[in-house]
DNA sequence: GTATCGATGCAAATTTCTTGCGCACCATTT
DNA sequence: AAATGGTGCGCAAGAAATTTGCATCGATAC
């Protein structure tokens, strides 16, 4: 079930991390392969799983989005029922991108996109200090995105 | 230039970023609108820039990227010709996926994927230390993430 | 030396993309 | 009320890309 990445692999998956609509022919021309080979290589790719998902990614400040916020949760009781719950609610909130449970300090940190600082209050206030089991809360706002890729070193 | 969203378009936008693959045929099926239709749509949102890209996303775990490492990072001084060649040296380092300027108590935090955390001691040592202007390096790992997506609310 | 397995290139069939065209609808003007 | 201009629609045809069967090649195992 787990692929073995060779190099024409690796060199495809670099490609299509940056642009999934280049096609069979355009790929083949980079690696010196055949469409159908590179097409059957995604195909391999996808099937085993090493490629997720082909998505569109937007401009966030066209659709509203400009401001990211990342938030430390730390909770009342690290109790098993307590942080499914919080995951289960915390998925639910479509402002929040990312989720992970950390170590150290705090418990989570949140990616969270807003329109403007006073959506952001709101998107706190209503949500995530709703969220069961908090007991913090620490936002640190972005003042600029440098840059934000999915393209994953292969 | 900038593009109006009707309902439409946002449907259009809530579909292809969970899967740019469907076709414009059946995206047209969910949206009682023609094919070609649809296709206009895509194009006219590609060309206004409300789509950035379209990517393949990848398992992280299936290229031996399963640690995502959040670093905060304190400059020793905010000169603007600091902050661009801390920018421009961390852009070049393929295992920082995201870099935001931020306010509060550091400058900059980075979203850094690793095979494993001695993998991150070696990039930290080797590539993050040496960033140009950095004061202080503060690293917080993800036990586990409980979900990253790209979908924006729309 | 021979058999086997996996991957390749080629080519045909199918599907999808892409765009020209005419029509309908709506708002504004005359 | 009629005319006008603009926008977006569906249809349909041509172009392009995907998808798959097949024969072949090369490496590895026996």
């Amino acid at each position: 079930m787990d692929a073995l990445i060779d190099e024409t692999d690796a060199r495809l998956l670099r490609l299509v991390q940056r642009d999934a609509r280049l096609t069979a022919a355009q790929l083949s021309e980079r690696l010196n392969l055949s469409p159908s080979a590179c097409h059957r290589r995604l195909q391999r790719l996808e099937a085993s799983g090493v490629i997720r998902n082909t998505v569109a990614l937007l401009n966030a400040r066209a659709v509203g989005r400009p401001t990211t916020v990342f938030v430390e949760i730390s909770l009342s009781t690290q109790a098993d029922d307590v942080l499914d719950a919080f995951e289960a609610a915390v998925a639910r909130i479509p402002d929040v991108l990312e989720c992970h449970l950390m170590t150290g300090s705090y418990d989570y940190l949140l990616k969270v996109v807003a329109r403007d600082s006073e959506d952001f209050a709101t998107i706190h206030r209503r949500h995530l200090a709703r969220l069961p089991g908090v007991a913090k809360l620490q936002s640190s706002f972005a003042l600029k995105t440098v840059f934000n890729t999915t393209a994953l070193p292969v």
